[in-house]
RNA sequence: GCAGCCGUAGCUCAAUUGGAUAGAGCAUCUGACUACGGAUCAGAAGGUUAAAGGUUCAAGUCCUUUCGGCUGCACCA
């Protein structure tokens, strides 16, 4: 099944062909504007330019030749240059029926699926996953729903920070000052605690600092003891992730964090020295790259001269095991821009070494404070991202004990969850990830307007309508568009296909969820204008594949975003 | 100092990657509730896209300069 975009374009590179014309310079897209149809193309300005030649009459000669049967009315030329095609009520009828009998409401899969390997969210062991992973986190497993929907197959895998230089403090905290209690109750706040017990301590007591970092050599020489520990506190930290994830309805493939890697540094350092990729600079193992300008004066450093390693040097063990043990056709990091340079060096150095993957690092924006700074991590000031949900989930259920349906508690208990979190995902996903955005409990928690509530309430209200038709949409009945809010609705539906697959093109989910957005405004102006249920038995079964469609398409889309719809709210 | 990212309505953000008269949401104002669910809809107002130049049929988008902000830049992750 194509995409309208797809078959004009087809439609119109047969008419270039015809007419002698570049082919490849021929495709066709959404109109910017309902005045100018449904679709556009501007291959005939495109066209003029290299052949130096008008606009119109180029556009002119395609019309000569295109034919557009079964599908647009014959396009107009309009301003510059543009052909504007309008699609015809048979084309939009026949097309959404197929589409209301097709599970995967139109969307093709993709022509040469790949394979992807995704890096994201990423928590450090004894600390609290903050608002600064809520980025990492829902990007990644959108593109991980979006990529396996596409059918390309995905690894996902927790790449978690289990290994520092904070566990010298951790381990020394825990030795000597340990609350077992507290530690059962809520293993990461303890955790926390004894490190900043032991950081304070460190201040004043140049002993404390001494034995913290004995405590930390001893760990990485594999003391029974301390390694016991530290297992412990990796093991009670991810039991609290796995919490938040199981809220937040995300799943990982793989869990290996740095501590997976640490038997590879060496003898990786030791390679790359010896094929002279690496040398010593200053008593540090270093990698340089002349061949590139940017990065001419910019080294990384993969062993430090005190012979430790860094997150370079684990980045690049991590990079040789996946391509190694997976074979991605692609790596995906959902990192912070801030951490740009950083891959971008370790992306040469991953060249260098002739590893055969395209890597890419999917930037986002931070999360700023009221000051417009950035959140840093070491502030200790930032808002546990647990603390954001369980607000979220307390907003919601206060609205819909206050003005929802009334459920039986356990379903209403449920509908919050569904709600708060919808929103706190929501608010992420529909913006574009490269801009920095000042925290806000409001922003974050709004229910109002362009937000997942908005899109699940367009849900709820269809569901609403099947209640009361006491009988099941009919996918098989024809589809008549008269009213223009009908037609309007009906080309919007037909577009989920071709929104889809865009997201892939740079990541971006905002794409999708600005889709949805329009999906669900164009619905409610269907509901004030087009009667459903009091319409006539022919109307009204049409009306009713409409409103099916739109259910399932929001319910679709925002499953892709990692949001679910509730039946009632 | 060098490099990268950014600057769009009072606020928060879009803009199909160079396409037509720059669009939404909040907030403000005017309408629509004996309702197929008002977490809604119809409408109004709000802009020299930081500034100046350039490239071309066409620039928020590409190039140059200036101003302002953020981030990164050898032994943290």
């Amino acid at each position: 099944m194509s995409t309208p975009s797809e078959v004009l374009t087809q439609r119109l590179r047969e008419a270039l062909a015809a007419a002698g014309l570049d082919q490849t310079r021929g495709s066709v897209m959404q109109a910017t504007d309902t005045r100018f149809g449904d679709y556009q193309a501007n291959a005939a300005m495109v066209l003029a330019k290299e052949h130096k030649s008008n606009p119109r009459q180029i556009a002119a000669s395609i019309l000569d030749k295109i034919d557009v049967s079964g599908i647009s009315a014959t396009p107009e030329i309009a301003g510059a240059g543009f052909l504007n095609f309008r699609l015809t009520p048979e084309f939009l009828s026949s097309a959404l029926s197929r589409m209301a009998n097709d599970p995967r409401l139109g969307v093709p899969t993709a022509d040469a699926p790949r394979k992807f390997l995704i890096d994201f969210s990423s928590p450090n062991v004894a600390k609290p996953m903050h608002v600064g992973h809520i980025r990492s986190t829902i990007l990644g497993d959108c593109i991980m729903r979006v990529a396996r929907f596409l059918g390309h197959e995905v690894v996902a895998d927790n790449h978690i920070g289990d290994w520092g230089t904070q566990f010298g403090k951790v381990i020394y905290g825990w030795k000597h000052f340990l609350d077992r209690e507290a530690l059962a109750k809520d293993a990461i706040s303890e955790l926390v605690r004894l490190y900043r017990t032991v950081n304070s301590l460190e201040e004043t007591d140049e002993s404390v600092k001494r034995e913290a970092r004995e405590e930390l050599v001893k760990l990485q020489s594999g003391d029974p003891e301390n390694l016991a520990i530290w297992k412990e506190t990796v093991e009670l930290s991810w039991r609290e992730f796995e919490k938040l994830y199981a809220l937040l309805d995300i799943r990982f493939d793989e869990r290996l964090g740095e501590s997976f890697y640490n038997d590879a540094l060496a003898p990786l350092c030791d390679d790359l020295e010896k094929r002279g990729i690496a040398t010593v600079s200053e008593g540090a193992l270093c990698i340089f790259f002349p061949q590139i300008p940017a990065l001419a004066d910019k080294p990384t450093i993969i062993r430090k001269s005190d012979g430790g390693f860094l997150y370079a040097t684990t980045d690049l063990a991590t990079i040789v095991h996946r391509v190694e043990t997976w074979h991605p056709d692609e790596i995906l990091y959902v990192v912070g821009a801030p951490q740009a340079l950083h891959f971008q060096q370790l992306f040469a150095a991953a060249e260098m070494m002739g590893l055969h993957c395209t890597l890419r690092h999917i930037a986002f924006g931070s999360i700023l404070g009221e000051n417009r700074k950035i959140m840093k991590t070491r502030s200790g000031e930032n808002i546990g991202l647990a603390d954001v949900l369980n607000e979220a989930i307390v907003r919601a259920r206060a609205i819909l004990s206050d003005r929802g349906d009334h459920l039986p508690p356990k379903e209403q208990e449920e509908t919050a969850r569904l709600i708060g979190l919808g929103a706190v995902k929501y608010a992420e996903l529909s913006q574009n990830r490269l801009t920095d955005y000042v925290f806000s409990w409001d922003k974050l928690l709004a229910f109002e307007g362009n937000t997942a509530p908005y899109l699940q309430n367009a849900y709820v209200r269809i569901q609403s309508i099947f209640r009361k038709a006491e009988c099941p949409p009919d996918p098989s009945a024809p589809v008549t568009l008269t009213d223009p809010a009908e037609r309007a609705l009906a080309v919007k539906l037909l577009q989920y296909a071709e929104t889809v697959p865009a997201i892939l093109d740079d990541f971006r989910p905002n794409l999708l969820a600005n889709y949805l957005y329009e999906l669900a405004n164009t619905y409610h102006s269907f509901y004030e204008a087009c009667p459903v249920l009091k319409s006539e038995p022919d109307v009204r079964a049409s009306r009713l594949v409409l409103c099916d469609l739109t259910a399932r398409t929001l319910s679709h889309g925002l499953g892709l975003l990692g949001i679910r719809c509730p039946s009632r709210m």
